[in-house]
DNA sequence: CCAGCATTCCGTATATCTACTGAATCTTCT
DNA sequence: AGAAGATTCAGTAGATATACGGAATGCTGG
């Protein structure tokens, strides 16, 4: 049903040089994979993948400029290349369902192994199956089977320029009052985005909204 | 005036085996280093670092069971070994603190270049001088000098089983009173716990409690 | 056994946030 | 020019959180 290239055709990304080395030196090691470009950020991850057109991403999530599943999210939406793995730092859930809404085939921990990458790849690329590994697979269903669990909204929320300016300072531990002062606009105004921030976020309170802003990595860790 | 193995003996924690992977190989490519052992997280590397005695350690912050400003500090208090550079994410200037408290002499971006690393070892292991990459000291400097910036107080702080667990529910999006029902407890006993969490962090409200949280990964991302 | 700490609980008062509305500018895009 | 969205501001009410101070219980290591 899937076709592809032989050797199987990839793209990298990763903001680390020394990730991004690691993982081709695993995939190296391979003849039946070929890593064609590599990129450090979600809009160079774009355009190769325009350019190169590979069997398959191997996308990191948390980039600077574009995170990576904004990047798959618009990949995806051109229509262009519906195979991708990604890989994240702490199997977030989250996270987890974020990427399935982006369209990603596959996930990864980031301290997987080459075994796990390589089966990864295969199911996505060869077997043309989404691919989760076992353990957080299982660790997922329990959360999604607990009713306590509420899962973010959408993949990923373009907020404007001012909302991450509150959000940012927000994270900083400024209350309303310090943010309006410091922006010169009136407390209610703050509130006013506070309110529509949490809104879209789908969070019920400022504990929500950091959290939310830490693990989509929305605020520049100041 | 600082005494040396030659060729540089070396051990590396990051708890990504592609990052290691890549930095071994990185290092591996300059004679004039070798990495005699390998951690995944903190307790690891004491204990290799007990056994190995190295010239420097290249500690990844963020690591499960310990992170590494935390295995940082109890090796230097152990006496053991004065160097070690940290590996950041994101360059986060509180972090930058935490670790110069905890006895580190060296700072570096995740995504950081091989010749700044070479050039951040030769740093602190031949010429025994702290390390900063420019670009971030001038930052820290930036920040260090605005009024509003205030540095978290210790380097890392013990919290309680019964703390961490309240921090964890805060930063799910749970009020207090949400809390206690889950943990069977009045909610006035969860506010005293908040009260004592955020005066340990020297924080004033929710939102910096929670950043707090992520900045310092105490809480697991669940 | 005692000291120290973790854990639990509470009253009062104030500060801050959140919900629910509604609305006036301003910019941007078509 | 008109539509859509961003940004600004605000009233009212109620919910939560925070400050300040105090106290009882239980466990643990010296």
């Amino acid at each position: 049903m899937s076709s592809f290239h032989n050797p199987i055709t990839i793209i990298i990304a990763d903001d680390h040089p020394f990730y991004r080395e690691g993982l081709l030196n695993v995939l190296h090691s391979n003849s039946k994979y070929r890593v064609v470009a590599e990129a450090s950020n979600g809009k160079e991850l774009i355009d190769l993948a325009l350019e190169h057109e590979p069997d398959i991403l191997i996308v990191d999530i948390g980039m600077p400029i574009m995170n990576g599943i904004v990047a798959i999210k618009k990949i995806t939406a051109l229509g262009l290349i519906s195979r991708s793995i990604a890989l994240s730092m702490h199997s977030e859930d989250t996270v987890m369902l974020q990427m399935l809404n982006a369209g990603c085939m596959g996930y990864l921990d980031k301290n997987t192994s080459k075994e796990e990458l390589f089966e990864a790849i295969d199911s996505v690329v060869i077997h043309d199956r989404v691919y989760f590994p076992a353990s957080t697979n299982s660790h997922m269903m329990e959360l999604l089977s607990n009713s306590d669990y509420r899962p973010y909204p959408e993949a990923v929320i373009d907020f404007t320029d001012r909302e991450k300016e509150v959000i940012g300072l927000v994270c900083r531990d400024f209350n309303s009052k310090e943010i309006a002062d410091k922006l010169n606009l009136g407390h209610r105004t703050i509130e006013s985005h506070r309110a529509r921030i949490m809104e879209r976020m789908n969070v019920k309170s400022v504990a929500g909204l950091v959290a939310y802003a830490y693990s989509n990595k929305i605020i520049g860790f100041y």
